[in-house]
DNA sequence: ATGGTAGCAAGGCTA
């Protein structure tokens, strides 16, 4: 089992990448953030027709969460709440195979003395009792998405400069390792454990990519069962320099599921 | 990288 993660910003500007990607890499799951689209809106036909079944739950402009799969996709919930009502373009539950996935579009957080700060860090906390809540530690359960949080000094290029902003500071960091101390294995880092691995680049920074400048804020984490079956794991930076790209690049894991 | 680019949607917000 193929499981990839993607923040496409905007399913609807990304198409061309997205089905590129898709026939050259063909994965079983491909979790998506940032789609940008009402529900109706969602192009669903399109994915159909080269193979993928997809459940998403998005709004007008901002955030929206979709997953794709080509096999069944069962038990859908949305948001904390499962119904959606409640932040339910940010979070979607799926149940594919033996795996249960969660995709989250976490808030960026904007900056440490914004408001949205506070929130960020209190969602990351109704995230952890999301999963202690409806989930076992000893299951084969995948968190996946766009976290906005770098966990490491070798996940940002700069992290003497970059300590304290948003996506790289202490208090993010605290708040992630609470959900991680619920039960989860970073399944990048389990296979690549070196520096320099990024998943995003800035558009706002000229020439980012050639740079090097990127930060590694997109994952796919696992409780210790779910880790334990995956086989290998990697960023696949060749969308980022694709025609009209995302500012961010997929993540991918395999399982022997 | 305190400036810059991209997306949505039609001006300003979000990232």
């Amino acid at each position: 089992m193929k499981i990839a993660s993607f923040n496409a910003n905007s399913v609807r500007a990304r198409m061309p990448v997205i089905l590129r990607w898709l026939d050259i890499n063909r994965p079983d799951v491909l979790c998506i953030q940032e789609t940008k689209v009402v529900d109706a809106e969602f192009p669903s036909g399109e994915f159909e027709s080269v193979g993928y079944n997809s459940v998403f739950r998005g709004e007008k402009s901002y955030n929206g969460v979709a997953v794709l799969s080509l096999h069944d996709i069962k038990k859908v919930s949305y948001g904390f709440d499962g119904a959606g009502l409640d932040e339910g373009s940010r979070l979607i539950a799926v149940k594919i195979g033996k795996l249960d996935i969660v995709n989250t579009y976490v808030p960026q957080g904007t900056s440490p003395d914004s408001p949205k700060f506070k929130y960020k860090l209190e969602w990351f906390g109704r995230l952890r009792d999301f999963f202690s809540g409806k989930y076992k530690k000893s299951g084969l359960l995948i968190w996946t998405g766009d976290f906005n949080v770098a966990p490491d000094p070798m996940d940002v290029h700069n992290p003497k400069a970059l300590f304290g902003h948003v996506g790289f500071h202490p208090d993010e960091h605290r708040a992630l390792a609470a959900v991680r101390d619920w039960g989860f294995v970073d399944i990048f880092r389990k296979h690549k454990p070196g520096p320099g691995q990024y998943s995003f680049w800035d558009y706002r920074v000229k020439d980012s990519v050639a740079r090097g400048l990127g930060w590694r804020v997109d994952h796919i984490w696992g409780t210790k069962a779910a880790a334990e079956k995956s086989t290998d794991s990697w960023i696949d930076g060749d969308p980022r320099l694709w025609e009209k790209p995302s500012d961010h690049t997929p993540v991918v894991a395999e399982f022997e599921i």
